[in-house]
DNA sequence: TTGTAAGCGTTATCAC
DNA sequence: GTGATAACGCTTACAA
């Protein structure tokens, strides 16, 4: 032996009596004599070589390796998503990098710095740094942010979502609904649920009101403040309340509760996500469906085309309804 | 500009009119005169410059990645973990590769040669497979299951945590436990739950029963048989069952009121592990709970510790005991 | 078909 | 302190 680190492709060549470029070729298939083949392969076997992808990423300039860039990795939302994601890349055979930012806009730049550091092939992010500065040669999909036309960006259908909502909501009896949502202060595609939301109330000629909060103004407090004033004769003026997540539609039954209102008797609840128990399985309210696993297919789809002429600037995917114990059904 | 491509060292040598050693030194932190320091540091700026960590890796040996391998991301205990691990590794500036298994013994041995082929620097690994084969020059970690005296294993006091988890129901006034488990085939720490507890209870002279499935058997079936064999009369020969962990203790929750037993009023119950739920915060059970982000910290510690001569065999974290409403108190 | 040799972007070892 | 130059392990023309 000679030398005591991992055997490279000349150790190889030496052991099997042949030249480095068979070698390579072997490993690339690419035409080779088929006793050279078998020869090379049982030195390598042997040997316990295995290609070094970096010296490999630094001739072809691929790495097969894609960053995916998350806020975090706890949230079932974007764990489904990683879930997700890792098995359309491993479909591939890329491998997955992944960065957690908090949803700290200074971390999202640092990672992705860092990862084009790494020289990896694409990146997928779900950011909240309206100017991210990235690498335009590099391939870039967006989830949830709209960047610009050269940025493919791919969502659920939000605005579809929240009117589906809206209607159900009508169907289900409702008079008096309201849209509820905290969320960050940048703009996002999830914005667009209280808009459909609105848009089919109008449309169906019933008036709605809205509580948008941001993040730092915390929920139980202005939330409260606004349930007082809503408040007459220990009846809630709204009957029905469409929350912008499922998380969200959780804290809002416990709030609703401690004021003595029933979920759904007095007031019906849909979040937005689709969610669901650990254990069971179940959905932990009614609500509308993100097609977690599709989206993130998307995501790899867009980011790996061969033909990035003309990618789609924002793609919708279609979200469904189910009940899950917080409507009258 | 030369050409359409990244920047390299070379065109930073170009642009600030210095030789390319120098800019390596910039980038490394190595003596250099400040004047020259602040004029690559200019060029690169300008240029847009980032180093090609493969390129460096190539040089190196050290990629500043590790893998971390886990059956999946979806469930919260594995979710905690990788969270956990990201955080420690990117506190010591390294990025992390993650490759996820469904527990399946061929996608973990393929993961292992994936990232090697990739020259992490370390894997950390929670797998299934007793015999995987890993490169014995590459730093391993293990959690949750013990491989030998050259491989680190990390995991919770699960001995430690059955006992607790028997003295707890004893003092809630347990006359008849049962100890529960639904699990892999492969001997791994986790099992020691049962040995635990089952010690404890001979230790205090109660005569304990254990059930122990697995995966391939299911749960509903077998445990169905077994509850109705030990009713008598309405009632459950059991008051205390300890489930080894807590998505257990839920279907088993669910179970014994399907049959109209009530928790934790008929039976208490106490998993394992210190799920919470998504949104609340709160726990699913009464639990022993394993300190995950202590778990991942000393995985990374472990595998990025210089001295490599004598590291630890096993590492044991101490657990607590919480109550979730499944025990009287 | 197979072998040879020139890089890919870095780091590291030298003389200067 | 600085600047050539030789690797690192691989791919890929190109020559044999």
């Amino acid at each position: 032996m000679k030398h005591n680190s991992a055997p490279t492709m000349k150790d190889v060549a030496l052991e099997a009596g042949v030249a480095l470029g068979t070698v390579s070729k072997v490993f690339n298939d690419l035409p080779v004599g088929e006793s050279y083949r078998l020869r090379v392969e049982e030195a390598a076997r042997k040997l316990g070589y295995q290609v070094n992808s970096y010296a490999r990423g630094l001739k072809t300039n691929r790495t097969f390796t894609v960053a995916l860039i998350l806020p975090n990795i706890t949230d079932p939302f974007f764990s489904a998503l990683a879930q997700g994601a890792y098995e359309s890349l491993s479909a591939r055979q890329y491998r997955m990098l992944l960065s957690l930012t908090s949803s700290n806009p200074e971390a999202e730049q640092r990672c992705i710095r860092m990862v084009q550091q790494n020289k990896v092939d694409g990146i997928i992010g779900l950011t909240y740094n309206p100017n991210l500065e990235v690498d335009p040669a590099l391939p870039y999909v967006s989830i949830d942010r709209y960047f610009g036309p050269n940025v493919p960006c791919v969502s659920s259908d939000n605005f579809g979502g929240g009117q589906m909502a809206a209607e159900k909501l009508l169907e289900l009896g409702c008079r008096h609904p309201l849209f509820l949502r905290v969320g960050s202060r940048v703009p996002g595609e999830s914005d667009k649920r209280g808009d459909g939301f609105e848009s089919a109330c109008r449309r169906r000629g019933v008036k709605c009101d809205s509580l948008r909060l941001n993040d730092e103004d915390g929920l139980v407090e202005p939330f409260r403040a606004f349930l007082s004033q809503h408040m007459k004769g220990g009846r809630l003026e709204y009957d029905g309340i469409f929350c912008a997540t499922d998380a969200l539609t959780i804290h809002i039954r416990g709030m609703l509760s401690e004021l003595g209102l029933r979920v759904p008797e007095d007031v019906q609840l849909i979040g937005f996500d689709g969610i669901r128990r650990f254990t069971t399985g179940d959905l932990y309210c009614s609500t509308i469906i993100q097609p977690i696993p599709r989206l993130a297919e998307t995501c790899v789809d867009l980011l790996l085309r061969e033909d990035r002429s003309n990618l789609p600037r924002l793609i919708c995917l279609p979200v469904t309804y189910a009940s899950g114990g917080t409507t009258r059904e």
